[in-house]
DNA sequence: AAGAGGCCCTGATAGC
DNA sequence: TGCTATCAGGGCCTCT
């Protein structure tokens, strides 16, 4: 489900609904995720007000007024759904209408507050929680990662020194979170589209020019799903049950054999597997 | 060190 | 209808 858009679009409606609140109680229905989710976790979240909800890359962060964090990653089926407490809210909540029905199976945990609370759902348990004590480990924490597109330190120079002496093809480093962090599998190859790179290409052949697209392209794509609420294929929604749309722009995802949708380009959208995933592509405006 | 590949897990869908 | 195979938006680990 979830690339950097995604994620930001859970984000911020989660800071509207939990921002500044007291977390009341904690449930674990099941503690089997990609890490398991330790005994005194609950006491860790517990009677902790929310300071703000963060983000970086594909990890969401409850900052804690005890300068503790919770981390949250969604791995790929993870989601979060709210649930008023009220019921009087609920009939008067608009977004109750739009809200899909809370699935029953794969809740793993309720974190309570006085009038709501999120339920984490997640069928394939890739996704996990994760209580960071303070700054100073939340940095290590995420020392392994590349800077996220929208970073300054994601430039021409960085590009280069970090291409020196590697071979791979470009797709491959897109996804490579050590090298940038927050692009996924959708979003490497709309990056790729609009950029006009074939995602074989080999990082050695790539012009400065071409570098210099995947820096403004990448920030672009990923700008533009936030804006469009995230991509809602399966199940992906926000908050309040709404669909993002960013899908219905995708130039080349999960469109293999449809025409291309540059303007007078006579290309047809390819399919290959790169790096162990699904890759789409144009054939001919794709070089 | 870099790169290829496998693995964690469940569910939806396609094909027989 | 029911079986099996394949695939799915992530990331970590091991082997060469």
């Amino acid at each position: 489900m979830p690339e950097l858009p995604e994620v930001e679009v859970v984000r911020q409606s989660l800071n509207k609904k939990i921002k500044k609140k007291k977390v009341k109680r904690v449930i674990i229905r099941n503690r089997n995720l990609r890490f398991k989710i330790p005994l005194n976790f609950s006491n860790l979240l517990e009677n902790k007000k929310i300071t703000k909800v963060d983000r970086f890359s594909k990890y969401l962060i409850l900052c804690l007024c005890n300068k503790s964090y919770c981390l949250i990653h969604l791995g790929m089926s993870g989601t979060i759904h709210i649930v008023y407490k009220n019921k009087k809210n609920l009939l008067t909540n608009s977004s109750f209408y739009n809200s899909p029905k809370l699935p029953n199976k794969h809740n793993h945990v309720e974190i309570i507050f006085k009038n709501l609370k999120i339920v984490y759902n997640d069928p394939r348990r890739f996704g996990f929680f994760q209580i960071i004590q303070n700054s100073y480990l939340l940095k290590k924490r995420f020392a392994h990662l590349g800077p996220e597109p929208f970073n300054s330190k994601f430039n021409l120079r960085y590009i280069s020194t970090y291409f020196k002496g590697k071979k791979k093809n470009i797709k491959s480093f897109l996804l490579d979170q050590n090298f940038v962090s927050g692009i996924g599998n959708i979003y490497a190859s709309e990056i790729l589209f609009l950029s006009r790179l074939n995602p074989k290409k080999k990082i050695s052949s790539l012009e400065y020019q071409d570098c210099k697209k995947i820096i403004i392209n990448s920030k672009k794509i990923l700008l533009d799903a936030i804006k469009k609420g995230g991509s809602s294929i399966r199940d992906f929604k926000n908050l309040s049950g709404r669909n993002g749309s960013f899908q219905k722009d995708f130039k080349v995802y999960n469109r293999e054999g449809l025409n291309c949708k540059r303007s007078k380009c006579l290309g047809i959208i390819k399919k290959k597997i790169i790096s162990n995933r699904s890759t789409f592509f144009c054939n001919i405006c794709q070089i």
